[in-house]
DNA sequence: CATCAGGGCCCTG
DNA sequence: CAGGGCCCTGAT
């Protein structure tokens, strides 16, 4: 007995216009996480909720230009009005998640004369690191992935979204929503287990507690430098060397956090960087940074995220046992 | 059937 | 600082 989609029949227009050059679908669309159900990709466009405090929205990105004169046109869904001061918040949150009016010139210039990127630059550029979701949505994320194949982990944030989040329907599609912290601060331990999130749902529940306290705010946070901000994450019940690289990454854009290597990523970096099987993660981190320094992560994301574009297209073999589905 | 590791992290000794 | 335990699943 599910609700029925809440719909969001309300529609204001927006123009985006991100700095050149910019990549849309790169942008938007990242092949290598795993497809989850407040999103949804085609060709020049995107589809996705977001929450602002008690509303749910709906967000639709097209492009309306081109890499080397980028127009955007954002539309948001809503159920009610939203005032003028809501809407310009939206906006240029929108443009911070997807690091719209980052200028990434030096970056271009920096690996122009490199081997390895240059053919990918050329495919990708204006590509950049983006994350639709707050960083509480990012971190439910980012736990879901813990120790745990990525059909678990996609199951498991399915059923957050059937008991937490909401479903809402605009322009045609029927997306998941987040719930807010404060849903999961109510729900007892034992409820959230039942979701078979395993130790995770502990974790659920410090992290909600943490952002529905006021005890973290993201926007403070993006004021921080890398290492302060690392230390306050890492304080967090549940984030540990792994997830807070991705979360300085993708959430932050801090485009040098790489400092840590998980098994399964050392084994495609290996190949896509030695065209071998396996290299000792410390080697790969020196020659990493000595190469691209402080934009190491984000050459590291467009190698990362070409190979899974590359495997969209066609079969990619050694790449198979890696992905554990 | 049983066992085990998986796209970590916490906690203990 | 090393290593066991944690939840659930699917592979073996």
């Amino acid at each position: 007995m599910l609700p029925k989609p809440r719909r969001l029949t309300i529609q204001y227009d927006l123009i985006l216009s991100p700095v050149a050059p910019f990549h849309f679908d790169g942008t938007v669309y990242k092949p290598s996480h795993f497809p989850s159900g407040d999103c949804m990709y085609e060709d020049g466009q995107y589809w996705q909720t977001m929450r602002f405090d008690d509303r749910v929205l709906g967000i639709r990105l097209l492009n309306m230009g081109s890499v080397d004169r980028p127009k955007v046109a954002l539309s948001i869904f809503s159920s009610k009005q939203i005032s003028e001061a809501l809407l310009f918040h939206i906006k240029s949150e929108i443009e911070y998640r997807f690091d719209m009016n980052i200028d990434l010139k030096e970056f271009y210039d920096t690996c122009k004369r490199d081997s390895v990127l240059k053919p990918v630059i050329k495919r990708w550029k204006g590509m950049r690191v983006s994350n639709g979701r707050s960083l509480y949505e990012f971190l439910v994320i980012a736990t879901v992935l813990q120790n745990a194949t990525v059909r678990r982990s996609a199951q498991m944030l399915e059923n957050l979204f059937e008991h937490y989040g909401a479903k809402v329907n605009y322009d045609g599609k029927t997306l998941s929503s987040f719930w807010l912290p404060k849903s999961i601060d109510q729900a007892s331990e034992n409820e959230l287990r039942n979701l078979k999130l395993g130790y995770r749902a502990k974790i659920f529940k410090h992290q909600s507690y943490a952002f529905m306290s006021g005890k973290l705010d993201e926007s403070q946070l993006r004021l921080l430098n890398t290492d302060a901000l690392k230390s306050r994450l890492l304080e967090l019940y549940g984030v540990g060397p792994a997830s807070v690289w991705y979360v300085l990454f993708e959430v932050f854009k801090r485009y040098n956090a790489f400092e840590y290597i998980s098994p399964w990523e050392q084994k495609i970096y290996s190949h896509i960087l030695y065209n071998r099987d396996m290299v000792e993660a410390k080697v790969i981190l020196d020659d990493v940074n000595s190469k691209w320094g402080k934009w190491k992560m984000l050459a590291i994301h467009y190698l990362f995220e070409d190979l899974f574009w590359q495997r969209k297209k066609q079969h990619i073999p050694w790449l198979d046992g890696l992905i554990r589905l």
